[in-house]
RNA sequence: GGGCGAGUGGCGGAACUGGUAGACGCGCCAGACUCAAAAUCUAGUGGCAGCAAUGUCGUAAGGGUUCAAGUCCCUUCUCGCCCACCA
């Protein structure tokens, strides 16, 4: 039962989904893509084509896209797009000779296996298992050229053991460390909750309202490598936006560090105070920890200032709610308001505090001595200073700062228009970044466990490099644990080490840490892997790293600034150790756009408007049509939607192209073919007005298509590649293709539709190698002309390639022309003439 | 509020450093083939006027620079993304 699958306005290959048989036209042997390509993807994958080895005499290339989650719903039309730009870039350089290393992988850690895991009681392992097999057969339904012996996947201990090694290095540097540092809480399911499971306040699960809690997180000091973070932007070759982005993460700031003593009649008799972790209690670890013991807070109150020129200005200070100086400050009859406040603003997430920009505060009681004028003045606490940047409390100078002086308008504070003085008067310079130290712990089953045990004192040892990977206990309950503890910690046996403490200089029995890396982690390294995926002696092999990295083209649509900052920090961390011989992993980065759903809407299940590829694939237009309309949507970096009727359109031509070369009466293949050479020697015979043979025309427009083709892969122009293919196509058409005409049609065609085109390939009996365009055949013996007058289009004059060049000649036989005549009676003034846009200009 | 992009036919989009606007595809329209569809092939397709040659208008709006502006500059509007009280 054979049903018509074409609707109308639709382009559809005719094939029955039932049965899965072409629908028999009158067309004997036509082009079956799905046939096609399992015959290719099976050699492909039977001969390992796409292997990868150092060959050092030869240039290298490795290329790879930003490695994907794999979810239970398999790939979806965005990674088609992601993945085929490496791919069709991977092909390209191959076919030229290139050796190139186009690896794959899974970033395989994370909260969705975790959660459902919880919900259906199935171990994450499995579950990702099940979900790396999937898209790894996916992946080969769209005849990628992945060397797949150079698969990896980041839960994979062969794999952690490395990332725990990479950590313990950071460890060993001091660029791992602990640190006090709130977290979300719910007191009803006792659970660390994550940045995204807390809505509007409350827990995600129970609905009760969440609270902050203080506990001992993990960090990498990415800090220590910001001024060269932010130094070597500028040199790579990067899209803007990113680098921008970067840039404003990372936000250097020069300023000073002023000192306001503290008028000490309104400081608080309660010296005593209630933690020793720092001035602010939120992340941050530069070296300040220091300065803040032995009191410092009840004698000064240190801001940080990009305007110490405005100080005269500053009729007030203000520190944040956590400003951890608070206690000591504030006076008897403030206490009770100002602690309400801060506790009120711990609740508050940090959207809910940036959603009401509008001004609250509490006066301390307390005042400080301002260092210019000597002056007192009154210090407020208020949400709009933050914690986490510079000391967690300012300099307020209403005249200036439109913040200060939103502030001072409600509470009536003075606002003073102050001269502006020298800048290094009353304060020490210092550079500020808005960028925070990493935390990298997570309260969480599935990750990659934090090769860490404590003692019975509680301090941290490293679990030693020869005892790694520390693997993931299997447990049956992945809950995380009612002390804030991952699920890590109900695997009682496995909490249990042995660890040698250098301190006592015994063997001694620790305990686990329980926490596990952030997923980054697991992909700030994983590039490097890639060159030596099975070594079982290092991370990578150093020898391999030199010859293949830093990666030459890394493709990905999202993680501007967190992977790809991480991976950077890294880079540069190991490299200082001697690891890796460069200090930027990344040379050419392309940042590829979304698709999104026909309407213009971001797909989501939700809104059931999601394109399942694979969909596409079996629907009987294949792989080489999924790959080529992706490159042909538009340009790679900008969104796009999805648009049935053009995957329509882009199968027709391929179809054509199928057609030219398998069924001679498609084209008047044979009797170009009887003209035997390009170049031949019979006269123009089509009536047309250029000039040249069948076979001339057919060199010209062959050479200019190799041209035009492989200028636009080189600028990663994947669409108008295509659009060119197609102009050449259209044109074999009319005037009939030669053999070579074909063949170079599916050498270029190769790294778009390469199942189709190694199809053609094989039946001309060529190879792939890439084409190369010969000039002689661009220059032509007459040229056209364009004249203007006074700027407008008036006439195209056709004018043989020597005289064109010359100007007097051109205007000449441009004055001379009719069309022209009529606009320059009155005399011009004027002539200019660009023999580049072979035009001329006149004036009148 | 700040930063970065982008606005071109009915639609997606071409146009490298200012130099023939609308490549290519979709859609539409006509013709061929067919009993008839579909598929395929051929031709046409920015608006307005004209049988046509051709003219004229036209790249969000307005102004400017230039022999020449989709492209450069200024103003305004719209959309998208990112950051968002970072002192």
């Amino acid at each position: 039962m054979l049903k018509k699958v074409k609707k109308r306005g639709k382009v559809r290959p005719l094939i029955d989904k039932r049965s899965g048989k072409w629908y028999n036209s009158n067309i004997m042997d036509r082009y079956e893509p799905l046939k096609i390509e399992a015959k290719w993807q099976k050699r492909w994958e039977e001969t390992e084509a796409f292997r990868a080895t150092e060959e050092s005499d030869v240039p290298k290339m490795m290329l790879a896209e930003m490695f994907p989650y794999p979810s239970g719903a398999g790939l979806h039309v965005g990674h088609v797009r992601n993945f085929t730009i490496v791919d069709v870039l991977a092909r390209f350089y191959r076919q030229q000779g290139v050796n190139v290393m186009r690896p794959f992988g899974y970033d395989t850690f994370g909260l969705p296996a975790e959660n459902y895991a919880i919900k259906t009681g199935q171990a994450p392992q499995e579950v990702t298992k099940v979900n790396i097999a999937n898209f790894r057969k996916q992946a080969k339904r769209l005849g990628y050229a992945i060397d797949w012996s150079r698969e990896i996947n980041t839960s994979d201990p062969e794999y952690y053991r490395w990332t725990q090694w990479c950590f313990l290095q950071l460890y060993k540097k001091g660029l791992a460390y602990q640190k006090e540092s709130y977290q979300w809480w719910c007191p009803v399911d006792q659970t660390v909750l994550a940045n995204e499971q807390v809505e509007n306040g409350c827990c995600w699960r129970c609905g009760h309202e969440v609270e902050k809690k203080k506990m001992k997180q993990w960090f990498f000091k990415i800090t220590e490598y910001a001024d060269e973070l932010l130094a070597e932007i500028d040199g790579l070759d990067w899209p803007e936006k990113i680098k921008t982005m970067q840039r404003n993460w990372i936000g250097r700031s020069v300023g000073a560090e002023i000192e306001f003593p503290l008028a000490r009649e309104y400081a608080s008799s309660r010296g005593i105070r209630d933690d020793g972790s720092g001035r602010s209690e939120e992340p941050r670890d530069d070296g300040r920890d220091e300065a803040s013991r032995d009191g410092v807070y009840s004698r000064a109150i240190t801001v940080f200032t990009t305007r110490p020129d405005t100080i005269l200005g500053a009729t007030f200070l203000v520190v944040a709610p956590e400003y951890a100086g608070l206690e000591f400050i504030v006076s008897d009859d403030a206490r009770d308001a100002v602690m309400k406040y801060k506790a009120e603003a711990l609740k508050k997430s940090e959207i809910e505090r940036q959603e009401n920009k509008e001004k609250t505060g509490v006066f301390t009681g307390a005042y400080a001595i301002s260092p210019a004028t000597k002056e007192k003045i009154p210090i407020y606490v208020a949400d709009y200073v933050l914690a986490g940047y510079g000391t967690g409390a300012i300099m307020a100078v209403p005249a200036y700062d439109d913040r200060d002086r939103e502030f001072a308008e409600k509470f009536n504070l003075p606002v003073v228009e102050a001269e502006l003085i020298d800048r290094d008067l009353y304060g020490m310079p210092k550079v500020m970044y808005k960028m925070r130290d990493w935390l990298i712990s997570r309260q969480r089953y599935w990750g990659c466990p934090i090769p860490i045990a404590y003692d019975a004192e509680g301090e941290p040892h490293p679990i030693p490099e020869d005892q790694l990977p520390v693997m993931i206990p299997e447990v049956k309950d992945y809950q995380p644990d009612s002390t804030g503890r991952s699920a890590l910690a109900k695997a009682k046996d496995w909490l249990k080490v042995e660890v040698f403490n250098e301190k006592t200089g015994k063997m001694e029995t620790m305990t686990r840490e329980t926490d596990t890396l952030d997923g980054y982690a697991c992909s700030s390294w994983y590039l490097w892997r890639y060159a030596s995926p099975h070594d079982e002696k290092a991370a990578w092999d150093p020898e391999a790293i030199k010859y293949w990295e830093p990666v030459d083209f890394y493709c990905g649509g999202d993680h501007a600034v967190a992977h790809l900052l991480y991976v950077r920090f890294w880079c540069k961390f190991f490299a200082d150790l001697g690891y890796l011989p460069f200090r930027e992993p990344v040379k050419k980065l392309l940042y590829n756009g979304y698709i999104n759903a026909p309407d213009g809407k971001k797909m989501s299940k939700s809104k059931g408007n999601v394109i399942d590829p694979l969909d596409v694939i079996d629907d009987g237009y294949g792989a080489d049509t999924l790959r080529t309309y992706e490159m042909f949507i538009g340009p790679y970096d900008m969104d796009a939607a999805w648009d049935p009727r053009s995957v329509g359109g882009v199968y027709r031509f391929l179809n054509r192209c199928y057609n030219l070369c398998f069924d001679s009466s498609f084209s008047s293949l044979e009797s170009v073919r009887d003209n035997g050479s390009e170049i031949a020697s019979e006269p123009r015979n089509d009536g047309r007005e250029r000039s040249g043979s069948r076979g001339e025309k057919n060199a010209v427009v062959r050479n200019k298509t190799i041209k035009k083709v492989t200028t636009d892969i080189h600028r990663c122009n994947f669409n108008t590649a295509v659009a060119a293919l197609m102009e050449y196509v259209n044109e074999l058409y009319k005037v009939g293709a030669t053999e070579e005409d074909l063949a170079v049609l599916a050498k270029l065609l190769k790294p778009f539709a390469p199942h189709l085109a190694s199809e053609m390939l094989e039946k001309l009996g060529a190879d792939d190698e890439w084409p190369k365009w010969d000039e002689k055949y661009l220059v032509q013996d007459v040229v056209e002309v364009v004249v203007q007058v006074n700027g407008k289009l008036r006439a195209k004059l056709n004018v043989p390639a020597d005289e064109a060049t010359d100007d007097e000649k051109v205007k000449e036989l441009a004055l001379a022309d009719e069309r022209v005549q009529k606009y320059t009676e009155s005399g011009v003034k004027k002539a200019i003439f660009v023999p580049k846009a072979k035009l001329l200009n006149l004036v009148v």
